[in-house]
DNA sequence: CAAAGAATCTGCGGTAATCGCAGAATTAAC
DNA sequence: GTTAATTCTGCGATTACCGCAGATTCTTTG
């Protein structure tokens, strides 16, 4: 459900290699991966299984999702009373929200959301005012995605 | 540098559900999808190839930036004069911006940063508002990611 | 410091997946 | 209806993956 958020693992110089390998492509084999660390093929493969098992990495498919019938996206700024962690955690569970952040500054999070229509995004948009805790929120609908990357280990 | 953007391509049902079992593992291999699918390894993986060639899909590790010495992360809303996408573009160049969406509402556009530090996010702000066509920003320090998920092909 | 314990690594054999290609089948274009 | 283009299947040859046993390194503890 909440994944990444636990306590910090050390990842050592090779653990980060191996990152940034897999941040450029996610299909690359154990083999590659071994022979560009300097390491055999099965501590190579014990090493992404572990990063994976931790939660530390995640290797998945990323797509626009304009292409593949999702049509209507937006990012939600919400405004709340209380614990902001706890209405975020409650936003998490909201099928349509894929991303959900605690900020400083004059939302307290930051809510990005799918939808398949702008009737579906309106239903989102009622279901999250609607959460207890929410005092107001702000949306702004996607016109364009300009840039979407992940490897900022490799710069 | 920008993928993902341009004209929208067909994708028939089996395309999708081979986007969903990659939203679910990376790594899964092109005789299991194939199976899944109804197709040959061969097909299959034909289709995954062309997936990734036309930039519909990537398949890529993606991390908790601050599991990684990424320790600063912020959403920076923007206002701009003159045409979004240019300065949206412009954004799209900069190393520490990792995510760049064009939207209608306050903020003419919504900018992801990746910093190390505090001194570092200042430092791509600054940046930020001395890009020509800027006329305002504000920022949104993260302090903790809630939720973070790829797979809306699978629900 | 020495010894026990835990973690991590190498090497390797058996199995499974990947790759490239030739030809068939399907789909699209005219 | 014919041509062209795309997509699929089948199948060797090659390569990668997996699990494990034993060696090595790192950590803990008396």
């Amino acid at each position: 459900m909440c994944p990444m958020t636990e306590g910090t693992v050390r990842l050592d110089a090779t653990a980060k290699r191996i990152i940034e390998l897999l941040q450029e492509d996610g299909r690359i084999s154990y083999a590659a991966i071994a022979k560009a660390v300097g390491l055999s093929e099965a501590a190579a493969r014990a090493r992404v299984q572990k990063l994976l098992d931790s939660d530390v990495m995640q290797v998945v498919a990323v797509t626009d999702p304009t292409q593949v019938g999702f049509t209507r996206q937006a990012m939600i700024g919400v405004r709340t009373e209380g614990d902001p962690m706890k209405v975020g955690d409650r936003l998490a569970l909201v099928r349509e929200v894929d991303y959900v952040v605690t900020t400083a500054g004059s939302f307290d999070l930051l809510v990005e959301v799918v939808c398949e229509d702008d009737p579906h995004l309106l239903d989102v948009i009622r279901q999250i005012r609607e959460l207890e805790g929410v005092v107001s929120s702000e949306t702004f609908v996607y016109l364009k995605l300009n840039k979407q990357h992940y490897n900022w280990g490799t710069r």
